[in-house]
DNA sequence: GCTTAACCTGGACGC
DNA sequence: GCGTCCAGGTTAAGC
């Protein structure tokens, strides 16, 4: 079950017990997946193992850093063994390399980015999770995003029992408690104080109303939305009162399977007056000039547009410094 | 249909 | 130490 030894990046003993899963043809930048502002609350410890939840498990995953061909080393918990809830998180039946012959034909400027982060992932998140992280993103940066989204899931959520926790890089030797994302009624009967209290601001108030107001469309509602077109599920989100395009489009794509949608935030929208639309530069983010510049992705990246502008989304967040993990791809190993 | 202000808050920055 | 600005947006009012 362990894996051979490497001179490069000495397997973590703390693996003992994991899974080995074979990525063959299946490339996954794990680092660049986990750390390109899809998710919030996956953390790193300090023999590089990255924890997190999805769903009721705990999850630990490695790979040796850089090499998105290598072998991905995984265990869940409490219930061990359940790759196949890994393999859907990580959408590994997507062929990336595929994606990619597409895309650089459509547009060469894309490469840097797709040799930087080759093997980056979009993920398939719990769309409640998924929901109620990014309402937190408004005007907020994405250190106080993650302690937020965190300190969320451990006044609301359930605590998972893991029967070997693992420690954790900021408290050696402490054990640390995994908790689930809060359900929708958990949500529905927060405190807006205590949300406050953990950085939600203006956001609190928001939160609750959206939970009780999801809660009366049925349990099941945000998921049902899989089942729907791109359009449909974005028109269905947008209704909402506190949910505009950006926030239904990152639901749309980070949890709902809709491969095509591009949600336009500051980074996007730089990106797209730089390469694409050059007119467009000092236009209010209106509705039209939102569809404009998300359409111009999808000319040019087609179906899985949103997958394309993760990367250059990824790669402007580390031009402009707001990443914190310097050994994200190959080339900064 | 576009522009603007308000909404929380902590960290970075300039003075 | 203090003031100001900014950060992965949304909404409603005013024009």
């Amino acid at each position: 079950m362990l894996p051979s030894h490497s001179d490069r990046n000495p397997i973590p003993s703390a693996l003992s017990g994991f899974h080995r899963h074979e990525l063959t043809g299946r490339p996954l930048n794990l680092s660049a997946t986990l750390a390109s502002g899809q998710n919030f609350r996956w953390r790193q410890d300090s023999e590089r193992i990255w924890w997190g939840v999805i769903g009721d498990l705990a999850v630990g995953v490695w790979q040796e850093a850089g090499q998105p061909d290598s072998p991905l080393f995984w265990q869940t918990f409490p219930e061990p063994g359940r790759w196949e809830v890994i393999a859907d998180y990580f959408r590994l039946e997507v062929d990336l390399e595929a994606l990619y012959a597409a895309w650089s034909r459509a547009e060469p400027r894309i490469a840097d980015a797709l040799t930087a982060f080759r093997g980056l992932r979009l993920l398939r998140q719990p769309p409640v999770e998924c929901f109620f992280a990014f309402q937190c993103a408004a005007c907020n940066t994405v250190v106080k995003i993650e302690r937020s989204v965190s300190q969320l899931a451990a006044r609301y959520g359930e605590p998972l029992a893991v029967s070997r926790p693992p420690a954790v890089a900021a408290n050696p030797g402490e054990e640390r408690i995994f908790y689930t994302f809060p359900t929708l009624e958990a949500l529905a009967q927060a405190d807006e104080r205590a949300l406050r209290a953990d950085l939600w601001g203006y956001r609190a108030p928001r939160v609750i109303a959206l939970a009780r107001h999801l809660l009366s469309l049925s349990p099941d509602w945000l998921a049902s939305l899989r089942q729907a077109s791109y359009a449909e599920a974005h028109a269905a989100l947008t209704a909402l009162h506190g949910v505009g395009a950006k926030l239904a489009d990152c639901i749309c794509l980070f949890a709902l399977d809709k491969d095509e949608a591009v949600p336009v935030d500051t980074h996007i929208r730089q990106i797209a007056l730089r390469l694409f639309l050059p007119d467009l530069a000092g236009k209010s983010l209106t509705p039209r000039v939102y569809s404009a510049l998300a359409d111009a992705y999808r000319a040019r990246f087609g179906p899985y547009a949103g997958w394309a502008q993760q990367y250059l989304f990824f790669a402007e967040l580390r031009r402009a410094d707001a990443y914190r993990d310097p050994a994200l791809s190959g080339a900064a190993d």
